[in-house]
DNA sequence: AAATTAATTGACAGTTTTACTCAGGTATGA
DNA sequence: TCATACCTGAGTAAAACTGTCAATTAATTT
């Protein structure tokens, strides 16, 4: 059961975007060279941030993108969700638990509570934490 | 993020193993018929889980499997680790949590916290508490 | 002993998903 | 008008998933 490297990525560049940023636009080109990751599948993951409302696109020169609303009110499991990767562990269940078993079938209570463990658990974490979290690891065994 | 069918097939298959079980070996081909999962694919998942652990083997005529131990001490997420399947979300991480990159990366506490919160909630549950669900389940709404 | 049942093993192929890349286009500021 | 940077959709190679097939070994029943 492993995220995909897509989810992962759309993380790590929304952190270097937080973190980077200065209220002015973060290009696309900075973060690829500061995360390693590849310029144009960076266009592709934040097209898709961008449909999620998750951030703002600035066009032209000195563009770039910005965040949508702070840091503090975006959630991981948003991010994830925006990329189009489902949290759900089994495809027979919708994001809202409901299955065509009708609960009928034994291990719909296992999965329906795992999928709610994960979901629950990465709305908890904001991106706020995420980068604040970084910012302390960096400055010292300080936490 | 989902879980492979083989997982899931492993867990319904257990199930249907313990619930089906009077003590006597119960042959592959019943639990296909009853799960309608091809004989075949259970023969790959069941030779999985008899190396780890989680069932025994009686060869021969009147043979089958059973379980190893007792079904209120298999959890669930046991029967994953028998068929190969990481409960890790990232691929930069082993099972026990660590990482290459020394817990230096911002996003190592977010996904260290989830495969603990997967692996533990998979591990509250065992195979007894999954069959005696069903049991009450197909009795009526006695719960 | 022979026949039958059933576990056991390893290889293999079809399909789907992932993880990208490529080739263009569009909007903006200098 | 030129450089920057977002934007879009199509395409593709590799990997993973899902399952099948063939052949064997072991135990039991007749
Ligand atoms: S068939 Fe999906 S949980 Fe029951
Ligand atoms: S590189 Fe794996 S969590 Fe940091």
């Amino acid at each position: 059961m492993r995220l995909s490297t897509k989810a992962q990525y759309a993380v790590r560049a929304m952190v270097s975007l937080h973190l980077h940023g200065t209220g002015a636009p973060v290009s696309l080109r900075d973060i690829a060279v500061r995360e390693e990751i590849s310029l144009q599948y960076l266009e592709q993951l934040f097209s898709k941030l961008r449909r999620g409302g998750i951030v703002d696109s600035v066009r032209g020169t000195g563009g770039g993108y910005v965040l949508a609303r702070t840091a503090t009110d975006i959630r991981v499991d948003e991010i994830i969700d925006s990329v189009e990767e489902t949290l759900v562990p089994v495809s027979c269940m919708d994001d809202s638990g409901r299955c065509s078993c009708s609960e009928q079938c034994v291990t719909h209570n296992v999965w329906q509570g795992l999928a709610e463990g994960i979901r629950g658990y990465l709305a908890s974490y904001t991106l706020d934490d995420l980068t604040r979290q970084a910012q302390t690891k960096w400055s010292g065994p300080s936490a």
